[in-house]
RNA sequence: GGCACCAUAGCCAAGUGGUAAGGCCGGGGUCUGCAAAACCCCUAUUCUCCAGUUCGAAUCUGGAUGGUGCCUCCA
C-alpha cells in the first residue's frame, strides 16, 4: 500500500516498523461541543485506513485523544456554569454517540489530556533539561530556534515567516521567536490547575499529543494523522517537542485530510458555517454521511451541498437494494441454473476484489473503491435480471459486497426491518389473490394501503416482494 | 509578505504520459395489468485559458486567470 506522506510530499510505500503491526495516532476532538461534519472527516477517513489495514491482516494499535482542557473548554464550562470535567464527560459521551453511529471503531486507547499530566510534566522537564525551554510571565515556552529541523513538515522557514509577518509583530509578545509556543500555562484565577515543578498550571495544547502518543505508542509512531489545519503549527510543534525530548524520529508517515467546505469556504465552528453531524444525521442518516465523505478522496476539498448528499443517499440505496435483491433470490428457489453466467459472476467478484484493493492501496482511493463496488452491483443486477444464478455465486457476490462495504465502515446488511408483520403479509396475499382475478382496482388499493403503512410491494418473477420503505 | 492546495459533464467525483471510472439528476427504451426496482441506450471529441516538451498530455514544463487553506483557536 502506498500513502501520501506529507513529510516528503510524495506517495510512499507504507511499511510498519514492527512486522505486520501499525501504530496510528489521530488527533481527536476538543470536547467542548458536538462535532460537525468537518470534524467527522478525519474520524471517518482514518477509521477507514485502520479497517483497511485490518482487512489486510495487519495488527493496528490506534490511539485518538480527547483534548479536555484548553481555553475553549474553560470558557464553555464557565458559561454553562459547570466544571470543565463535567463538560468533558458530557461531550465525550456525545462524541461516542455520533462516532459509534458513524461506525467509527473505538480506538484502542482514548486518552484524555487531563489524565496524562504526569507524562506531560515529565516531557517538559526533559525539554527543560536539554535547554529547549524558557520562562515568561504566563508560562514555560519552547524555543523553536533551538530545534534545527523546525518547519520540516509544513516547509516553513522561520525567518521568512517573521519577515513576512512584520505587520503582526505584536503577536510576538515577549516570545523569542514568533513560532515559539507555550508548554505549560501558569494558573489564572478560576482555572483548573495541576501541580508541577513550575507551579500550578495546565499543559499547552501541543504537548499533550506528544505525551499521549509516547505513552501508548512509543517514541516513533508509524502514522500520525489529522486535518490539514493541524499541520502547522500543531504537528510541527509536536515534532519539535518529541524529537527534541526523545532524540528519535517522531513519525514515519504524516497524513492530513482536506477540509469540508461550505460554499467553497472551510467549514468551521469559528466561521459559523458548520453543520453538526447530529443534525445532519437526523435528516440523512449516519451511513449516508459516511458514504458522502468517502466518495471523495480524503486529501481533496469536499464541498458540503444538498444535491451531493441526495446523490449519496440514492447511491447508497442502490447498494442496499442489490443486497436485498440477492437475499430475495436466495430465499426463493429457482430451477434452471445458468451455469455459465453463475461462473461469470464468480469471476467478476474476484475482479472486483482486485480493483477494490488496487484502489485502496493507492493512497486510500475510496472513490475508486466505490466504483469497483458499484460495478459489481451492476453486474449482479444485470445477470440476475436475465438468468437464474447458482446460490453459490449469489452468496459469494453478496459476501463480497458486504465485506468490501464493511472495510469502508458501511453496513450493507443493515435493514430497517427484516421481519414483516403477519398482518402485512396477509394483505400482500389478498392483493396477490385480487391480482390473480385481474381485480386491479382492489389490488392497487391494497398497495396504496400498504404504502401508507410504510411498506412497499414490488412484483417480481418470483412473486411479490414486500419490504419496508427505505427510511433516512 | 511567506508557504501550500485546488480548477474534469447539469451536479458530485476518480483518473498524473497512451486516447475520459463511478454515483446522482435528465431524456428514450425493455420488463409490468399499472407501478416499483432492475437492465439497455443517450447525456464531456474533451479535462479554466495560453504557450511549450512529446509519436502521443486532463496527466510533464512555463505562464495567465479564478478560488481556497495555513502562517492566530481550528479536523
Amino acid at each position: 500500500m502506498r500513502v501520501y506522506n506529507d513529510l516528503s510530499r510524495t506517495k510512499e510505500e507504507l511499511v510498519p516498523q514492527k512486522e505486520n503491526h501499525f501504530t496510528i495516532y489521530v488527533c481527536g476532538p476538543t470536547v467542548y461541543d458536538l462535532f460537525h461534519l468537518g470534524n467527522a472527516r478525519p474520524f471517518i477517513i482514518y477509521d477507514t485506513l485502520r479497517r483497511y489495514l485490518l482487512y489486510k491482516n495487519y495488527k493496528v494499535t490506534y490511539v485518538q485523544n480527547f483534548t479536555d482542557i484548553d481555553d475553549k473548554m474553560i470558557n464553555r464550562a464557565q458559561s454553562r456554569e459547570i466544571s470543565v470535567k463535567e463538560l468533558a464527560d458530557e461531550m465525550i459521551a456525545e462524541y461516542y454517540h455520533d462516532a459509534d453511529n458513524l461506525n467509527v471503531m473505538r480506538a484502542d486507547h482514548h486518552p484524555r489530556a487531563t489524565e496524562t499530566i504526569p507524562e506531560i510534566i515529565e516531557m517538559i522537564s526533559t525539554l527543560e533539561e536539554k535547554g529547549y525551554t524558557y520562562n515568561l510571565n504566563d508560562g514555560i515556552y519552547y524555543d523553536t530556534s533551538k530545534f534545527e529541523d523546525y518547519g520540516k513538515l509544513s516547509k516553513r522557514d522561520l525567518d521568512d515567516q517573521e519577515a513576512g509577518a512584520s505587520e503582526r509583530v505584536d503577536l510576538l509578545d515577549d516570545k523569542r521567536n514568533l513560532s515559539d509556543f507555550v508548554l505549560w500555562k501558569f494558573k489564572k484565577e478560576g482555572e483548573p490547575a495541576w501541580n508541577s515543578p513550575w507551579g500550578e498550571g495546565r499543559p499547552g495544547w501541543h504537548i499533550e499529543c506528544s505525551a499521549m502518543s509516547k505513552k501508548f505508542l512509543g517514541e516513533t509512531l508509524d502514522i500520525h494523522a489529522g486535518g490539514m489545519d493541524l499541520m502547522f503549527p500543531h504537528h510541527e510543534n509536536e515534532i519539535a517537542q518529541s524529537e527534541a525530548a526523545n532524540e528519535k524520529p517522531f513519525v514515519n508517515y504524516w497524513m492530513h485530510n482536506g477540509f469540508i467546505n461550505v460554499d467553497n469556504v472551510k467549514m468551521a465552528k469559528s466561521g459559523g458555517n458548520f453543520f453538526l453531524v447530529r443534525e445532519l444525521a437526523s435528516e440523512y442518516g449516519y451511513d449516508v454521511l459516511r458514504f458522502f465523505i468517502l466518495q471523495a478522496h480524503y486529501r481533496m476539498p469536499l464541498n458540503f451541498e444538498e444535491e451531493p448528499l441526495m446523490a449519496a443517499t440514492h447511491g447508497w440505496q442502490r447498494v442496499l437494494r442489490s443486497v436485498d435483491h440477492i437475499d430475495f433470490l436466495l430465499a426463493n428457489e429457482t430451477a434452471q441454473i445458468a451455469e455459465t453466467e453463475s461462473e461469470a459472476l464468480i469471476d467478476y467478484v474476484e475482479k472486483t476484489k482486485q480493483e477494490f484493493e488496487r484502489a485502496m492501496d493507492d493512497d486510500l482511493n475510496t472513490p475508486d473503491a466505490f466504483a469497483a463496488i458499484f460495478n459489481l452491483v451492476r453486474q449482479v443486477n444485470t445477470l440476475t435480471a436475465d438468468y437464474s444464478l447458482s446460490n453459490e455465486s449469489l452468496k459469494k457476490a453478496r459476501a463480497y459486497i458486504i465485506e468490501l462495504c464493511a472495510v469502508l465502515g458501511l453496513d450493507a446488511e443493515k435493514r430497517v426491518d427484516t421481519e414483516i408483520p403477519q398482518e402485512i403479509l396477509d394483505k400482500v396475499k389478498l392483493r396477490d389473490d385480487a391480482k390473480a382475478e385481474r381485480d386491479f382496482a382492489t389490488a392497487d388499493s391494497i398497495r396504496d394501503e400498504l404504502h401508507a403503512l410504510g411498506y412497499k410491494i414490488e412484483d417480481t418473477p418470483q412473486g411479490p416482494k414486500v419490504s419496508r420503505e427505505v427510511e433516512k
